[in-house]
DNA sequence: CTCGATCAGTTGAACATTCAATAAATGTAT
DNA sequence: ATACATTTATTGAATGTTCAACTGATCGAG
């Protein structure tokens, strides 16, 4: 009994994949930089704002934070560490599970993100969505779609977080309006 | 003079770019576990073996790797390092610039591909590109490759390195076969 | 030829992320 | 109640990445 003939990637396949990964590599360095350079941010500083402005009393529980946000909890307790000193956020215990914490959005983190958030959009139009066309964010968005629902639902074995979407450029505290 | 409101993504963009950061935050999860556990490498590993694989005589100057992995030269450096001590690769010193150096694919490294590739193009299969239909591979391969050539050709103002694209499920060795 | 600018690559320190171990609180079964 | 497993979050060490400084080679203008 042999090995049967991997199923390589057709051509169009292959330009197709070696595309996502370009851009899976690339525009992160764009968008931090924009974010560095105007704001100080780096990108994961921005999402965890982000995250929070959206939340019922700006602040969300660490678990669900570093879920929402596809972290680790001991990789999303040391950014915590870092944004709390840079004063953007505040830990507090809480009060219905003594082992939680919150996560804090504060006046100033706040402020940040409401300053940044213009910028980044624009940042984010610029290199990606400004180019593409009406149908191409259309698949797109469905495709995507699937893959990530693929992604999150997957049993990964414990070891991948099992966590749904992420966003990094709407305005901030969503539908609620600053 | 009062600042423009800032052109914010419509719901539709909004899906379509939170999915987009999800794929791009899941998928290396994935890739990464499963070619760890099957095959002890990494994906950097991964990516410049099969760059390697695919260069004439099997080697390449260390910008020019730089380049089609997307790193940074100092980045490539400290890998090639890593992966000289693991045996995958040998740096050689350049004859017609002696500046210059070689990186090498060893023996050892190109078995190593060879091994890893078959269950490498299934994962990438499994979590990406078997998920889409015929015609989003078709939008999205000309999408995205509009995204990266944008994100290539961009001057970044020297702090983003200009490179094209990358790849990472081909069949080792290109159309040269193994 | 020679001076200065640029290029190839490396290095070490600072910074970020992962990994495994830990502590403390909660849940559950007996 | 008590014991055991699970959950929440943190910690420190190991690993990986970024950043700026550096060496030595090549290029180009005069």
């Amino acid at each position: 009994m042999t090995e049967p003939e991997p199923r390589w990637l057709s051509d169009e396949e292959q330009r197709m994949w070696r595309a996502s990964m370009g851009v899976l590599n690339l525009l992160p360095l764009y968008l931090e930089r924009d974010l560095q350079q105007l704001h100080g941010l780096t990108v994961h500083d921005y999402e965890i704002l982000v995250r929070l402005s959206e939340a019922p009393d700006r602040r969300l529980r660490l678990t669900e934070l570093a879920g929402l946000s596809h972290q680790s909890k001991s990789r999303l307790s040391h950014q915590m560490t870092r944004m709390e000193n840079a004063g953007l956020v505040a830990r507090e215990s809480c009060d219905s599970d003594r082992r939680g914490q919150w996560a804090v959005l504060t006046e100033q983190g706040w402020e940040r993100l409401v300053q940044a958030a213009p910028d980044h959009v624009a940042s984010v139009r610029r290199h990606f969505v400004d180019l593409l066309t009406d149908e191409q964010k259309r698949v797109l968005g469905e495709a995507f779609g699937t893959v990530v629902a693929h992604l999150s639902g997957v049993d990964g074995g414990a070891t991948c977080p099992k966590v749904l979407s992420q966003g990094t450029a709407q305005k901030p505290g969503g539908k609620a309006r600053v």
